[in-house]
DNA sequence: AATGCGGGGCC
DNA sequence: GGCCCAGCATT
């Protein structure tokens, strides 16, 4: 029995994660959140430190987006922080504070799609409802020989049709948390550890040798390389400033008066018609999942700040307090270090 | 159905 | 250098 096992074998193995302490649907819900497309070591600080800083949702709905982007800086996927904070606001205003306590009801919230609403229902009020994350995937395609591409709609839907059927109703909160446990400590994308797997003898992928070609994923990546180039200007200890608008990555985080080029450039104060000494020049390339940043930070002693309508004017011992993508973040670390 | 959205760890 | 991670929103 599939369920049985893993259920036998997560109460022997799990980790004790402090998210598995409580039922309390504010904590599955930040938990939930922050370990999207992310690994639990990466996310397990930031957890931490969120709930720290904002213990409750009615704190986080009191905070500004500034402050939970602040908490959230370096973590990624920033979008996450600002639903996360819409949706505070919301339930606070409007659910008169109280968390949804049904699928339905929580699958309509900003930034809670399938997986966090089955999650946080499964965990929180002991609704029965399978999750379906990629652990999931991995661990049903591999076990039960799905061969379907899961991106395309057919592969999801026959993973959608075998979760449902395996989920126990009565110990469903368990089996959800075995599953994922199970696909990110045995069934592992490489190296699965098949010797110490409990469900071996009932498993496709360990029968035909499939377990690295399982789950099949068809998608095809266009990376693109793009030129940022980062202005510092510096007056005696103030420097400027600037808040992502656009539709784009880092939406909402500050960075420093921005050039993005074609190509790499020589000297962006001729571009900008600018007087000023560069007084420091550092190339970075930043990775991200679709794109490559080939960043310059060119560090600019002026006479005197541009003037924009966007652009802040701050003392650099408060650089700290505006949330900054992870490659700014960096730079100001090494560089423009105060005290 | 396809694309955009971070950063990090692992091979 | 590629892949993937307790996915979701938008187009």
């Amino acid at each position: 029995m599939f369920a049985v096992s893993l259920i036998s074998w997560y109460k022997k193995n799990y980790r004790k994660l402090p998210w598995r302490n409580t039922n309390e649907p504010y904590i599955i819900w930040v938990s939930e959140i922050i370990l999207q497309q992310t690994r639990v070591d990466q996310g397990l600080p930031y957890f931490k430190n969120f709930i720290e800083r904002f213990p409750s949702l009615a704190s986080l709905a009191k905070s500004t987006e500034e402050e939970v982007l602040n908490q959230w800086q370096g973590l990624g996927y920033y979008s996450r922080a600002r639903n996360m904070h819409y949706t505070a606001k919301y339930i606070f205003t409007h659910l008169d504070g109280v968390f949804p306590n049904e699928y339905n009801e929580l699958i309509k919230l900003k930034g809670i799609g399938d997986y966090t609403a089955s999650a946080i229902a499964s965990f929180s009020f002991n609704e029965p409802k399978a999750v379906i994350d990629g652990n999931v995937y991995r661990v049903l395609s591999r076990v039960f020989g799905i061969l379907n591409d899961i991106n395309s709609k057919e592969g999801k839907n026959r993973i959608k049709n075998l979760a449902d059927s395996l989920l126990p109703k009565n110990e469903h909160t368990t089996y959800n948390q075995a599953i994922m446990e199970f696909g990110a400590l045995i069934c592992t994308p490489k190296a699965p550890k098949c010797e110490t797997c409990v469900v071996t003898d009932i498993c496709y992928a360990k029968e035909k040798g499939k377990q690295l070609s399982l789950p099949l994923k068809i998608k095809k990546v266009n990376t693109k390389t793009r030129y940022f180039n980062f202005l510092i200007f510096q007056l005696n200890d103030f420097i400027v400033v600037e808040k992502r608008t656009d539709k784009d990555i880092w939406q909402h985080l500050y960075q420093f008066p921005l050039i993005e080029t074609s190509k790499e450039i020589e000297d962006p104060l001729a571009l900008k018609k600018l007087n000023g000494d560069i007084i420091n020049l550092k190339k970075v390339k930043h990775l991200l999942t679709h794109q490559v940043i080939m960043a310059s930070f060119w560090h600019i002693s002026i006479q005197t700040l541009p003037e924009k309508k966007s652009y802040l004017k701050i003392p650099l011992s408060d650089l700290h307090k505006y949330p900054v993508p992870k490659i700014v973040e960096n730079y100001a670390k090494e560089y423009l270090t105060i005290n």
